[in-house]
DNA sequence: CCGCTTCGTCGAAACGCTTCGACGAAGTTC
DNA sequence: GAACTTCGTCGAAGCGTTTCGACGAAGCGG
């Protein structure tokens, strides 16, 4: 493995002089850049990450701490790490994926104190995030996918559920459903302060009320089987119900299974709608689900460019936006098939 | 940031000393251990991993090389993926995950020469893959999950194809099913050489002919439509067919919706096996899918355990292990309606 | 009690790079 | 043309560790 001392030696040159060329930090004529780019492609050069780290107190790696639990990276997830990593190479940086779940505080800790990571993006950020805290402390720049309660100090990107929300009801509304339920995540999901729950369950609040409508929502745990069971409690809670606004992607397929059950069809009886969701997820389903699609690749791009703006830039500018979903009308929507068919529908 | 040169002073020691303490390598008194382990906690230190990478010339990084589809990481794949940040852990390692796509072979060959990384498990191999040729040039430590075509010199963990197949078939034959359609990965996904798709094809052929029937296999899109046009191919060309075994995990919810589209349920009038499938995923259907469950997490462990045995051990053996999927018989599997009411009990 | 290991510790030399100060050689300014 | 800058390059001092050789102090067999 050549070093940069063996450069300078073939190029004849001094070992500064080829970390100028590699770094631009100084003008070098460009006969000098020319015999040392030479000189490095012959012996196939290769900069030391470690060396390089260690003198320059920056190892241009960035981490995306990601909770991996047993549910898997949906393909919304999926897309803010594509967009990221392809943020991050355009920045010069590598980007690594970290699964750290939310147990291992101490894991994290030692990781930000290494000193091996620029900065680090952050995801599935709780409204009370320890782990803000801890990156806060270990004096590492950060940049949030989602908020905390507390956002005043802190960078972020986030979806725009509010406006997401009103979208989407706006669509049923428009499509003439006045009984529309919310299936949220599950109970103890909202209560352990998961954003996108909390912020979607108040935005579809003030949305129906602003149609003048009734919101319903229940809450429905992460699988098929917390989707059927959240439909049986919506039918007992709002038995006219025409329409479903889902934001739990797993429960999804229970809800549309218990409604073939209930020998109701998608969207002729029932609309369902799904919320941040990708179009892989939601052409999964038959028929093909209307959907909010998440704005996945520009999230992970637009927290990566926040991020590297703060490092490689002097200002430590905060960064905080909010993108909304775009609704994407497939077949699992429809006019509400008629206002009272025949009566009570237990 | 405190040094090791901090906690020497405060210890009253040497900055070897401290080393010492710190990696084991020489005998260290307990009471000067004591010493030194109460300075580094009063000061809070950490030890630097540039400058330990760089004077040791290992980074303690493992990564995992997986290429990031827009399809997203399935909970199998996520089991991987949290199994090996375990067994990493464990080991002392930390594991980063690189999403790598295919395509740029140079940002691979720059982050293997940068001795960045001590070693990597790859994942998703193709029969020919050339990230493998580029890591075994920058000689870095390599195991795979997954095959190559030429495995004589490699280290691996892959899935039992052969053996899942025969079991899944055999299930099926055992219920009393003659007709069976195998829907594999698209044309194309074949030709390109991905060992999944063409072991169980190969399997599924074996498994057929040794029960003495007709193995009819469809090569189906990674999509719902691609399922549905692939069961579509099916009864065009076995109309009797009784049972479908899909290899498939994202066409497998458009089968099921084209049968139930037909009138067709299942598992009365088909039944369906899904390989290579995660309880979660299984789950999500309806009825909940009997499957070959992927050992996961398991594929993951093992790989990194090769891999770190093989950086701290001497010796430099090779490790190739298969592992089987479980058969878990849920709700999607019966006996054929028709062809035998009742007997035939083989 | 004399040589021998073994134990515990130290000082110093790497590791491969960045970065700072210095310094001729040119180019500018008045 | 004296006094400044600016340009292009060099040498050397780090960056925070690990690791090697050395060296007293014990411990021990004979």
């Amino acid at each position: 493995m050549a070093t940069m001392h063996d450069v300078a030696r073939l190029a004849q040159v001094s070992v500064s002089t080829v970390s100028y060329v590699l770094t631009g930090t100084r003008p070098i004529s460009q006969a000098t850049r020319n015999k040392v780019l030479a000189a490095m492609a012959q012996l196939d050069y290769q900069p030391n990450a470690m060396a390089r780290g260690l003198a320059s107190r920056r190892s241009r790696i960035l981490g995306l701490l990601m909770p991996m639990d047993e549910r898997g990276l949906g393909a919304t997830e999926t897309a803010f790490v594509t967009g990221a990593a392809a943020a991050a190479s355009v920045a010069g940086y590598h980007l690594v994926l970290s699964p750290v779940g939310g147990g291992n505080l101490d894991d994290l800790r030692r990781l930000a104190s290494q000193r091996m990571l620029d900065g680090v993006v952050l995801m599935e950020v709780q409204l009370a995030d320890e782990r803000v805290t801890v990156l806060q402390e270990a004096g590492v720049p950060l940049v949030l996918i989602g908020r905390t309660g507390d956002t005043s100090t802190l960078s972020y990107v986030d979806i725009d559920f509010d406006q997401t929300v009103r979208e989407a009801v706006a669509h049923l509304v428009g499509l003439g459903h006045r009984r529309i339920v919310y299936v949220n995540h599950s109970a103890a999901t909202l209560a352990s302060g998961y954003g996108p729950a909390l912020r979607t369950r108040d935005a579809f609040t003030a949305a129906m009320t602003g149609h003048g409508l009734e919101p319903v929502m229940i809450a429905a745990e992460d699988s098929a089987a917390g989707g059927r069971a959240a439909l049986a409690a919506a039918f007992a809670q709002a038995p006219e119900l025409t329409a479903v606004l889902a934001m739990n992607e797993t429960a999804i397929f229970g809800i549309l299974g218990e409604l073939t059950g209930r020998g109701l069809s998608v969207p002729d009886d029932v609309s369902v709608v799904s919320m941040v969701t990708s179009p892989q997820v939601a052409e999964l389903a038959t028929p093909a689900l209307t959907a909010m699609t998440s704005p996945g690749s520009a999230l992970g791009r637009i927290a990566i460019e926040a991020l590297t703006r703060h490092l490689d830039g002097p200002a430590d500018l905060r960064h905080q936006q909010l993108l909304p979903c775009a609704l994407e009308i497939r077949g699992s929507t429809a006019a509400p098939r008629s206002r009272q068919p025949m009566g009570a529908d237990q």
